[in-house]
DNA sequence: GTCAGTTGGTTAAACGATTAAATTTCTATT
DNA sequence: AATAGAAATTTAATCGTTTAACCAACTGAC
């Protein structure tokens, strides 16, 4: 591989003029330029990346810390962060916690994996990134704040208890009233819930949603029609189930994630009824199996792309020394809307 | 930060002993060894790769440039990569091309993508990576053999013309073969296939192992059990509505991916079916969807991490100058049986 | 007491860039 | 023609490591 030292050799400069040429923040000669450019093309030479990063004490590479790449949004985010990044001239250290199969569906305060977390961030500051983005796997607020390693450090999908951090997520409780209001102008009078796990943050957050688009069309919620479910495709089946089992069952059901709405839609066939005729269902996640249920199911899309590309952005922005306008941004979710929910 | 000459100032040596110390190849005494330590631990003192990396002109860090993140299995594979190389002690550079917007479904030869792919490669070794893997979203043959940057390169979940390139994929053909036994044990004499898309190369090895199990049964295929599908949950839908209205139906059906055996499901239920009693059907890929379907969808597991692990696995070899033992591995899938077959 | 061998440690030259400061060369003004 | 000022170029220090080569001190053997 060519050095500067021999594009300067060949060219008959010194090395400084080369290294004047290429950054092109100093004056030199239209002769001289061509002269260097003649030879960098003839060498093939590459700028090497690693002393200027010695040299300049910045190696233009963010670390982006996911808790499991194999978290459905996951992927998504890191692609929105991979694009701005990409767009300032930065590239991706990418590290793996791979906390999936260790707390599947458990909600616990990340506190707990302090240490895998901060061995994490430790890996990444010893690669010397400018920046690091954590990619939490749910949407949730996290208290214990990670040691400092004095990185310019910021959330996706999860909201830090230190201000100083910036975040990215999106609106859940929102979405959730949006897409229940979608039941509410529908004249559904009784609209009963799957949600997710009590505990946890994401569940809460859809849930105030839910109650606040009933509240504005002054329905009740009847206890009997929240049902808790655990995110998986059978628990949405059998609490479907004690649904219809009511002796006044609901006419329209909003499941806190689209496995949730396909066991309902399970459940609601095997009673021989119809979707949307008999029986309202709406979602949430838009996951690929909303689109392979019949009747296509209305839901929720999250914004994860977008919110990839703002985190990206908003820890651009501290690394040139910017202000950060507002340090918890918030995205909005879109509705899918296919056919699953109808007028009374 | 601390830098290694502030080490030794502060324990009394040169920075050659504390290299020394850190590294562990030369003979320190165990006296100036501690007093090295010591001035380590006070200072928090961490090793500088970068000027590492210059002066030894290795990275730790290998490049991964996916054809597209949010392509299905490439979130497993990269998990799979990350292990394997954290286990060495490299880290991963990841670099996205987000060719699934600019090509989905289509397989034209990856090499009119040239253009993309090489600025890929290159952006990488920029980098100054140690080596390269090249994961593709669908398992399929690479001919244009990528410009050589001189770096070590391998290919997973794609097999390259080029013998020197290693490259791991899975057994489209013989988990095909497979799967389609499952229903000829089961007595089913009229099998029919629901395809994708007849150019697709992984269209073209399922099929052969489709075929291969028909043949072992002598059961003969008839052209109009071929259905060509497009991998969409509707193509599945609309083939099994052809394949009911036969002369002579299909008592089973092998749809080549889990949403087009989905569209089965609807196409079957539809017409008052019942799966498996009146028709068995069998899925490829294990989607997310095959367990969210009633009743759950028996289907093929692709070893999408053990892939991953084994490219990165191929890769290090190569690193330290082992010759490669197979340069074309293919891993075996994994059946997973479900309640969607049954005896005839 | 001399000498060879070992052990523990230092010196100094890389690695390949950037950049402030110094120096040379060119332009323009008198 | 002399000279001040601007423009182009070079010199040399620096970033934080690694490591070959060198050196001093010590250990035994004779």
């Amino acid at each position: 591989m060519a050095t500067m030292k021999e594009i300067a050799g060949l060219s008959g400069v010194s090395v400084a003029t080369v290294s004047h040429v290429l950054s092109g923040k100093k004056n030199v000669s239209d002769d001289t330029r061509q002269r260097v450019m003649q030879a960098i093309e003839l060498t093939n030479y590459k700028l090497n990346t690693i002393a200027k990063s010695l040299r300049m004490n910045k190696t233009n590479i963010i670390g982006v810390l996911v808790e499991d790449i194999c978290g459905l949004p996951v992927p998504e985010i890191v692609d929105g962060i991979n694009q701005r990044l990409e767009e300032s001239g930065y590239q991706v250290l990418l590290s793996n916690l791979r906390l999936l199969q260790q707390l599947y569906n458990q909600y616990e305060q990340l506190s707990q994996y302090t240490g895998v977390v901060s061995r994490g961030l430790q890996l990444l500051a010893d690669a010397r990134v400018d920046g690091i983005i954590y990619v939490a796997m749910h949407d949730r607020r996290i208290t214990g704040v990670h040691q400092p390693v004095g990185i310019p450090l910021v959330y996706a999908y999860a909201e830090s208890s230190d201000p100083a951090c910036g975040s990215v997520t999106y609106d859940n409780e929102n979405s959730a009233c949006e897409i229940t209001r979608l039941l509410t102008w529908q004249a559904h009078k009784h609209i009963a819930l799957i949600a997710g796990p009590a505990n946890s943050p994401v569940t809460n957050r859809r849930l105030l949603g839910f109650r606040q688009a009933l509240d504005e069309s002054s329905l009740p919620l009847p206890t009997e029609y929240i049902r808790w479910g655990d995110w998986e495709y059978h628990s949405g089946l059998e609490q479907t189930d004690a649904l219809l089992s009511l002796t006044i069952p609901p006419t329209a059901i909003f499941a806190m994630n689209d496995p949730m709405a396909a066991g309902c839609y399970a459940a609601i066939k095997r009673r021989g009824l119809r979707i949307p005729e008999d029986i309202s269902v709406v979602g949430f996640d838009n996951r690929e199996i909303a689109s392979c249920l019949f009747p296509g199911l209305t839901t929720v899309a999250l914004p994860n792309k977008e919110i990839g590309y703002a985190v990206a952005q908003q820890l651009l922005q501290r690394l040139e020394g910017q202000a950060i306008e507002t340090p918890n941004i918030s995205l909005p979710c879109r509705i899918i809307q296919r056919e699953s929910s109808g007028r009374l």
